[in-house]
DNA sequence: TTGCTCCTCACGTCACGTGAGGTGGC
DNA sequence: TTGCTCCTCACGTCACGTGAGGTGGC
């Protein structure tokens, strides 16, 4: 059996341009050319299904050339070489995964944020960790500090940005958050210098709206809960904080959501 | 607070180069210089975490600079924008489970094959269906022929290449196969030209090795079983088939593993 | 003659990475 | 003076995609 290109072309699902790139870079040996067109034999189709089977399994182009060659792979590396790209899956399904539930995370807030803007209700917090600076911004001037808000930012987007305000601060302070089980599958210890433990409970919870302000003054994201807690008599217990869900930059304007909350005692 | 480009690369885990590149394409608008060096501020540096959140859920650059310009995106186009990115991350994960489980597959049967390749045993195969070209070869000529072909390549490598014979065939001949249970998943139809259903059962099973001869002499893989079933007189039941497992390249020979069935009655 | 398939060659794409050669502050 | 950080500019990478302009067989 002999196969134009345009044969091979549909049934493998690859475009010419891809065989030709393929045939250059060594996949397969020799085109078989008569009046200066490719004819495909059942090898040269053996080949590249084996080919497309492992690009689809994530191998370089120029890997599988070599793996092809006359002084190609033996059993043995073929074997190590699918372990390898099986132990690549599994990573990618974890990140995945984790990633879904993030962004789930992040629709669920959004959603309230885009119903409800601005009002103040009562919900049960989970326990979160607070990176906090000691330079004062929300990423660290000294070089070991550096080093753990840069683990922290490894796991994106379960980490968030965040603005918090402790009793003892004369002032909301930048940030970054992560839920406790969040922090311990990425394995971000707890106790190391900058980062605050903020237990569940009970809590004042609002969507705020705010704009560029916040940079000058972060206190800005707190104004509801606080005059919420103010009017109804609720007292302040641990941390407040806020963390930021996404950023509306239509007309012109910037509107960063902030899901904020305050636990009371 | 003002930083340097290399605390920014440093904590953000992003090179200086990937920072020129993101302000290049505006997602960053105006670089901070001061004697030529650029310096950051909190809201570059919020930008850039956004960004790099946005990145890690498969948002292009592009998008991304659109997304913060000021004719950027609404809240309800922001929320749009992770609903789709969350199902390509759903995708990805289904995607790369069913990977891992082929390449389990081939692992399995690979390391059998190095361990006893040749040795006929007993043991109990899994239902499969076989597609072949009426034209003979691997891949049909004929347009809706390979419509389906195409549809099964893009299941691989749950979809494995294959050599059968039934016993009202005068040859061996080469196809695809695919599990039925496989095959549901990926929405395989059964009831097309050119598929056959193949039962389980309990089968003569043999890891076999042969070289380029194949493609004249695609019954050579069959030598094995057919060997042993005629000295201890086991009778054909339907279809044999055999697998193709992996193919050693190495010192120049090519060396191709056959994982072989032919179940009995 | 008209479609259709196929050819080669060159340049584009995406998200950076990698030098080369030079500057500025401690 | 020596390191170190930072600068710009140009070219490289990976796996193709996309024309442009032309050929060959029915």
């Amino acid at each position: 059996m002999r196969y134009s290109i345009g044969d091979v072309s549909r049934v493998l699902g690859l475009t010419t341009a891809a065989l030709h790139f393929y045939e250059k870079e060594g996949i397969i040996d020799t085109p078989k050319v008569e009046s200066g067109r490719r004819y495909y034999e059942e090898a040269d189709i053996n080949r590249l299904i084996s080919a497309k089977k492992y690009r689809a399994m994530g191998v370089s182009v120029r890997d599988i050339a070599q793996q092809f060659s006359s002084s190609g792979m033996t059993g043995d590396q073929v074997m190590a070489r699918m372990r390898e790209k099986r132990e690549e899956a599994a990573q990618i399904v974890r990140q995945y995964t984790g990633m879904m539930r993030d962004i789930d995370w992040l629709i669920a807030r959004g959603e309230e944020a885009l119903e409800r803007p601005g009002e103040v209700d009562i919900r049960r917090t989970f326990p979160v960790l607070i990176l906090l600076s000691s330079s004062g911004g929300r990423i660290p001037l000294d070089k070991r500090e550096q080093k753990v808000a840069q683990q922290w930012l490894e796991a994106m987007p379960a980490v968030g940005v965040c603005i918090c305000r402790d009793r003892d601060m004369d002032r909301a302070r930048q940030g970054l958050v992560i839920s406790v089980s969040r922090a311990q599958e990425f394995g971000l210890e707890e106790n190391v210098p900058g980062v605050r433990i903020v237990s569940g409970g009970m809590a004042l919870h609002a969507v705020v709206v705010c704009g560029e302000e916040q940079y000058d003054d972060p206190d800005v994201i707190f104004r509801p809960l606080l005059a919420f807690a103010r009017e109804h008599r609720f007292a302040q217990k641990g941390m407040m904080w806020g963390t930021q869900i996404f950023v509306d930059c239509s007309e012109g304007i910037r509107r960063h959501y902030y899901d904020t909350y305050m636990i009371f005692g």
